[in-house]
RNA sequence: GGUGGGGUUCCCGAGCGGCCAAAGGGGGCAGACUGUAAAUCUGCUGCGGAAUGCUUCGGUGGUUCGAAUCCACCCCCCACCA
């Protein structure tokens, strides 16, 4: 199948200026694309995949990705996020987080030499003068044209800065370099970035003569509007080991809503779509096969099979398999992994409490669960046991004063929950 | 620069001298029901080993026995005018 079509039915495909020949192009040629981030985090989370997936089916389709860092934008801060303005970047900072951002994409796509280009906008911004950017490119802007922009017209109401206002423009060259440098013919983005990928196609038109064309992907909401890829506590799942466990990342997507499967399944697995719409469309408790899939997929993608291994059975143990005797049929690997009963509790996400401190009376019950990562202060602690919602090893605390002692670790561990889902292994260490 | 309207807890939004840790809604957390789903119902939702305790209503100072509420100055946002 044509990279275009397979784009266009997992659904990647929102909006593009001009599909007859981006279609010609993605079939006929091998292209340099660019798409860009925001290096104002050290890690990325669930809601950055998307463009990233897109990114692998191009690549894997011969094309050359450019991983553009926005490392200008991240200098000046990007204002768009409301009051709690975003903090203004250091150079180093810029670079470390462009370093992680690409050691984290190498888990998606080929980073080696020749297979994609890493570059960084700052690269072409630092030199030049205010003078120089308003006569060469700036007089290539119509403000009026500008101001009848969605992205712009929508905040004309809220108002916004100048500097906001310019960020148009400083993308538009960003692509008028690229074509020129890389001979870059592409542009993709989310749906958000709409004009101002389309100023970029205009812009290395009029400057370069150079017929080049975007491409953006749908926004990803969930059932409540919600942004995608955080978890239901608004908290984003993040790719970084040290700020989502494996087994928590598993679990994000293996919890997701019935109604989205499919979606998800066509954007963040390799799956074939025929197969994807069989998973899709099983009924009642089988549909949770199709979220193990979904989920086993998604996580060895992002840790690899041994880690997707461990969270599948770690879960399954906790929870229960699906389809533990494997009768429906899928091309994922997850087909062959028995579902051992006995693979146990060694990878669910792990806390250590000193010894020190389950020493004679014991540990408070309480600030035993504050230290797991349970809860967020002794309050909240408090209000989960007299919820009924904290479980010591699946029994369910009901005294707020019990202390946790040695006897409780006559195992070597402990398991505590809040509520059904959280979980988290006590070990002394 | 002028005039007017605002800044309240995660968000929206009420409160306009004590009964205010602050109504209501959203969101979130937990419980019940379930399929680790959705929908629904119930409880909780500043900190605190809990106390007539502490911190919070843009900032700083003041009035008062007592301030989110009154006064002064300052900062920020919005609208209209220039």
């Amino acid at each position: 199948m044509s990279i275009y079509q397979e784009l266009h039915d997992r659904g990647f495909i929102y909006q593009e200026t001009d599909a007859e020949n981006t279609k010609k192009l993605l079939e006929n040629d091998k292209i340099t694309f660019y798409v860009g981030f925001d290096p104002t985090g050290s890690s990325l989370h669930v809601g950055h995949l998307l463009p990233i997936m897109a990114m692998r089916l191009l690549q894997q389709a011969g094309h050359i990705p450019v991983v553009l860092v926005g490392g200008a934008t991240a200098q000046v801060g990007d204002p768009s996020g409301k009051q709690s303005a975003r903090p203004i970047l250091t150079k180093d900072e810029v670079a470390a987080n462009a370093e992680c951002l690409r050691q984290q994409l190498a888990r998606f796509i080929s980073v080696k030499e020749g297979e994609a280009h890493f570059v960084n906008n700052i690269d072409w911004f630092k030199d030049m003068l205010y003078i120089d950017f308003l006569r060469d490119i700036g007089s290539r802007f119509s403000v009026n044209r500008m101001l009848a922009q969605e992205s712009v017209k929508g905040r004309l109401e809220a108002g916004l800065s100048f500097l906001e206002f310019n960020y148009s423009i400083l993308q538009a060259y960003d692509f008028y370099v690229l074509n020129r440098d890389l001979g870059c013919r592409m542009q993709f983005g989310g749906q958000d970035q709409w004009g101002n990928m389309v100023s970029g196609v205009e812009l290395t038109r009029r400057m370069a003569q150079q017929e080049v064309y975007c491409t953006t992907f749908p926004l990803l909401l969930d059932s409540n509007g919600q942004k995608f890829g955080k978890t239901a506590g608004g908290n984003n799942v993040w790719l970084d080991t040290s700020r989502t466990s494996v087994f928590d990342y598993y679990q994000f997507w293996r919890n997701c809503e019935d109604s989205e499967v499919k979606k998800l399944l066509c954007f963040f697995t390799s799956l074939p779509v025929s197969e994807i719409d069989e998973l899709a469309r099983l009924e009642a408790p089988q549909i949770n096969r199709a979220k193990e899939i979904l989920a086993y997929e998604a996580t060895k993608l992002a840790h690899g099979r041994d880690e997707a291994r461990k969270a599948y059975l770690a879960a399954g143990n906790k929870f229960g398999f699906a389809d533990a005797k494997g009768c429906i049929a899928t091309s994922s690997e997850l087909i062959n992994i028995k579902a051992d009963k006995n693979a146990g509790f060694e990878d669910l996400p792990t806390a250590t409490l000193p010894a020190s401190e389950v020493e004679g009376e014991g540990m408070w019950i309480i600030k035993a669960l504050v230290a797991a990562g349970l809860c967020g202060s002794n309050g909240d602690a408090r209000r989960l046991v007299k919820g009924g919602g904290a479980y010591i090893d699946d029994q369910r605390i009901t005294d707020v004063n019990m202390n946790l002692n040695k006897d409780n670790f006559a195992n070597g561990f402990i398991i505590l929950k809040a509520g059904k889902k959280n979980i988290k292994k006590i070990i002394i260490g």
